[in-house]
DNA sequence: TTGAAAGCGCTAACAG
DNA sequence: CTGTTAGCGCTTTCAA
């Protein structure tokens, strides 16, 4: 007797709404059925029962406490989800996630959704556009209630799935920036809950001038298409010309943060006549690693160069003299997209924008005239 | 003529496979089904070209082609795998992502993954085995094809529902750890991969009393439910013993972890006599806020005290002097585990351990005798 | 308070 | 190469 094609399947038994009913493919999983049949109820009974224990007679009520505790039964969230066209889902994207700065956001995301019965699918883009448009679209196959995304710049492709989630009643977040529409730009927008780059750029060049300096330095990231340094880094130049200064773009070449800012204070020391006696950076480890470097050359901080982060990591205040830097709502950005999107699911209208608070931290490394 | 409620739907129609066929709650979505249609065919030829295009003839292919264009149609997901009953996620719990060193982990994880078109589902623990538990149980709804959970200490409920998995021939990968089981302690045994926390304890006293040090601390993070850190203090401190040393316990005071550090060094510096001389810590940040600290206070290092401490973040060898510390395998053991239980989901059978390797890397805050 | 029927959007199996 | 049929596990609607 050999490869008999397999035992020919039951399928004869239609009868009942026992538990025998072989499925198609069933791989002996724990159903709601299972469940049902071992309390003497039907599936929706016990479906019920999870949802609004209230609405099961008491008795029934022990019945299904019972067979649940002894099955282990998991609800499957495809199946739910799919049978009542809701989601549960927010999709977020950010630039990437072992940098604190967005960890902290996931974080502030997380907690406002959690909260409120809401799971959080997150994907980094890197940086890049390109892959942004790709995890959008593999996350849009979850059907979230919502969507956050990073900034206000996104691929073609991408910009189409965002404005037809908008269309569709989805809200749309972008979070870490809060700029007025470039005018007749983009015509869409979306909500907006960060804060002005510009701004922030144009103080950090206004504390500088007003400590005296006439050369001004902004070092960029080095990552292409981190575009909000970019845009403080403009402000910054715009403002130290405005006031009659002169402004120098820098940026700092790739791998550890920490060495290009060491490399770059050769660059900063080097420039001139007349020297550069100030700089300004797109993030705190770069002028950490500056401000490291100048201690080993014997540099003089602020006297012969003064030395300004952003983004006021927990190593700022630490080094000496202590980095100037701005602090920046990291976990509210995160927690107030959340109560936005919240809000918006809540009442069926858009999400509400907002400009989150930053503040300019003047410390040793910028002190004095 | 005031609130006639809503026009009555045209649900009369119920003929033809046309694209009519109003759905009980049909809310305009697009589905394969409006794809077809537009295209000439039906559903499954969609469905199979999305799949297999190679499945599908050119000519019908090509129409397809210019009808999902035009329809900017988004695959369901939890209809797609609810009905092949297949998953491609993988649920990963770790203890926080904000950390450095698990986002590195979850970067690594996701790398892995997505080469092998799988999703990441991650969630995070706090350090707490209750919230472990709860995370375990939300993320077990997605029906995920492997686990991968953080340390091999579980709440009772977490345990069991492992185990339910694994016997059910979901992979279940506990990271960031490789011990041999403790004998009779616990009967079933997941896939580990990770490293012995013993022997870094280890190799850190070793390390320490190479140098001639007769009394030595080991600075615990404080953090209570941490307890691979607690299990290299306990390694660490036995070494000591075993040298016929001195071991002292510290514990770090909660806050900031710089400035937890600092305060550290008055501690460590007050004991005695005789008087501590050598120190290992729970992590870099604690212990690069005793070294700033140290240096502030114009300390030795590491001639009044040597410091050591565990990670390898990139700030370390940017100290001066720069401080020792244990180079971990971050990336590597998300990398492992990703590699593992594709492996574990290819072969089908269990997915294999791993003993990844650290690197004790001696710099100038343990220099000299 | 409980159940029957139908369907969410998709895919497996089996024709043709 | 393409279509038909049934069903994934759950929830909605409506009836009892």
């Amino acid at each position: 007797m050999p490869s008999s094609p397999a035992p020919a399947p039951d399928r004869k038994r239609l009868r009942s709404p026992a538990p025998a009913r072989q499925a198609r493919r069933g791989h002996g999983r724990v159903t709601l059925e299972t469940v049902a049949s071992a309390a003497g109820v039907t599936a929706i009974t016990v479906s019920r029962f999870l949802r609004e224990p209230s609405r099961v007679a008491p008795e029934t009520a022990e019945r299904i406490r019972t067979a649940l505790a002894q099955s282990g039964y998991v609800p499957n969230k495809q199946a739910g989800l799919l049978a009542s066209g809701r989601s549960n889902m927010v999709a977020a994207l950010l630039p990437n996630l072992a940098n604190s700065i967005f960890a902290e956001t996931a974080q502030g995301l997380s907690d406002g959704l959690q909260a409120a019965g809401f799971e959080l699918l997150i994907a980094s883009t890197g940086y890049s556009l390109e892959r942004e448009e790709q995890q959008l679209r593999a996350l849009l196959g979850w059907h979230p209630a919502a969507l956050v995304v990073t900034g206000r710049r996104h691929a073609p492709g991408a910009l189409k799935l965002l404005a037809d989630a908008k269309a569709a009643g989805t809200p749309v977040i972008e979070i870490w920036d809060h700029h007025p529409p470039a005018p007749g730009l983009r015509p869409i927008t979306f909500t907006q809950i960060g804060f002005n780059h510009d701004e922030v750029g144009a103080a950090m060049a206004g504390h500088l001038l007003r400590a005296g300096h006439r050369r001004l330095a902004y070092v960029d990231s080095g990552v292409a298409e981190d575009y909000r340094a970019h845009e403080r880094g403009m402000a910054f130049a715009a403002a130290v010309r405005a006031a009659g200064a002169q402004a120098v773009a820098l940026s700092a070449p790739g791998g550890d943060a920490f060495d290009a800012g060491r490399q770059v204070l050769a660059e900063l020391l080097g420039a001139g006549p007349p020297a550069i006696t100030a700089a300004a950076f797109a993030n705190d480890h770069i002028a950490s690693g500056a401000l490291l470097e100048a201690a080993r050359r014997g540099v003089a901080v602020p006297g012969r160069l003064a030395l300004l982060g952003f983004g006021d990591f927990a190593l700022a205040r630490q080094l000496s003299p202590a980095l100037s830097s701005v602090q920046l709502p990291r976990h509210a950005i995160g927690a107030a997209a959340a109560a936005s999107l919240l809000a918006a699911l809540r009442l069926g209208r858009p999400a509400a924008s907002a400009a989150l608070p930053w503040t300019l931290v003047a410390r040793g490394s910028t002190a004095g005239a």
